[in-house]
DNA sequence: CTCAATATTGAGATTTTCCTCATTTATGAG
DNA sequence: CTCATAAATGAGGAAAATCTCAATATTGAG
């Protein structure tokens, strides 16, 4: 039924071309604003092939913002690889979040318009998350006194930075700020939490 | 132009049945299905009316909960009158907000639909929070390194919340877990954090 | 290569919503 | 009460978008 990697079915490929133009078109104008219609257009796939894929627009959504938000945490978690440290990481990702919202405005902000309210973004984004926060616990990094409280911190916090950026209310020392804040609300004292929001962003592969 | 409180002018009236109409529409299914012709019609108006007070869906869906969230900011404020400390009052907010999400889930959540994108939000609701925080700040409860990152956490990690409640991720406790997360990342001592966090909800007025 | 299964096509019927505007009705200041 | 102004009406034209389906084309396992 399904081809490996190497060579994906044919369903596979239409599939990935229609959320990659759902993209494309959420982004350019917005979520309201895109149309099935556009969508199989820029897929270069006739109108009909749309409902072969997905029920709604709502469906391919969802399912396009998860992509991104999943693959962007892929990249990420490949760049901190080589790091050891719970709380670096956890500053790393929301930080990269964050410089999302500063070089690829459109993007970022069809991801969130998305994602606040997707319970598949919860499944599949959330856990990459999780992990760091179990991590730098366990190091006692961080001190806590509850885990769903401090998940609520750590993305919702990031959510509004996103949001600030992207609304142009805030520049980019923002992003070190904010990182330091949630690593403050995770237990650490302000000294450490400042010079680990600071530390460079390691590369990330991709464009 | 304009009468006075005692007896609104027309105008002011059929805003209000269109604003308070759009507020069930957009809580009955959801913003994206509500349209103008069925708020039109719970607001017993004809259709054309509408376009004698706003230009779009979007406009309205705005300003609907704009309304809502000023409103209820104003009511808790009311609440916590006789309260001096900054630290409880920001709790007592947040926890409002977040009870909100559990008694009346549908207006909650048309409420943050549109709360997170709406400059106009930010611009009316914001200050009420600000003043909470400026006031904690200059009793010395809170210790913080930046203001907009500080604001950044209190809206993020309330909005998470909300989300985490309406989507029945999390219960009751939850309420009191989150207030004292964000106390503690405003710097305040965790016991201290945890008993403020606790502390009985002022009653409201209203129903 | 064969061919059954799978996928694509796209015209257009259907449904939905928007929005205008000429007409009618209500308001409230004096 | 009068009447100029402001507001409301709602039928219907215009504009989109949705979604179906019978015909056609492609795929890839054997």
């Amino acid at each position: 039924m399904s081809t490996p990697k190497s060579t994906p079915s044919k369903r596979d490929r239409t599939r990935r071309q229609l959320l990659d133009a759902a993209v494309k078109v959420f982004a350019a104008h917005g979520v309201e604003a895109g149309t099935i219609q556009e969508i199989t257009a820029v897929a270069g796939v006739a109108n009909g092939t749309f409902y072969n894929y997905f029920q709604t627009k709502e469906e391919i959504m969802e399912a396009a913002a998860v992509a991104v938000g999943v693959d962007y945490c892929k990249r990420i978690a490949a760049s901190y690889a080589h790091i050891p440290d719970g709380a670096e990481r956890m500053s790393i990702g929301g930080r990269r979040y964050m410089v999302m919202a500063l070089e690829q405005p459109e993007l970022a902000r069809f991801m969130i318009s998305v994602a606040g309210f997707s319970p598949v973004w919860a499944v599949q984004v959330e856990p990459f998350i999780r992990a760091d926060l179990t991590l730098g616990i366990k190091q006692k990094r961080f001190h806590i006194a509850s885990v769903p409280a401090a998940m609520d911190m750590i993305t919702g916090t990031n959510y509004a930075a996103i949001n600030s950026l992207l609304a142009g209310k805030a520049g980019k020392s923002h992003v070190a700020a904010v990182s330091a804040s949630i690593l403050r609300g995770l237990g650490m004292a302000p000294k450490d939490a400042d010079e680990i929001a600071r530390r460079p962003l390691p590369p990330m592969a991709g464009e």
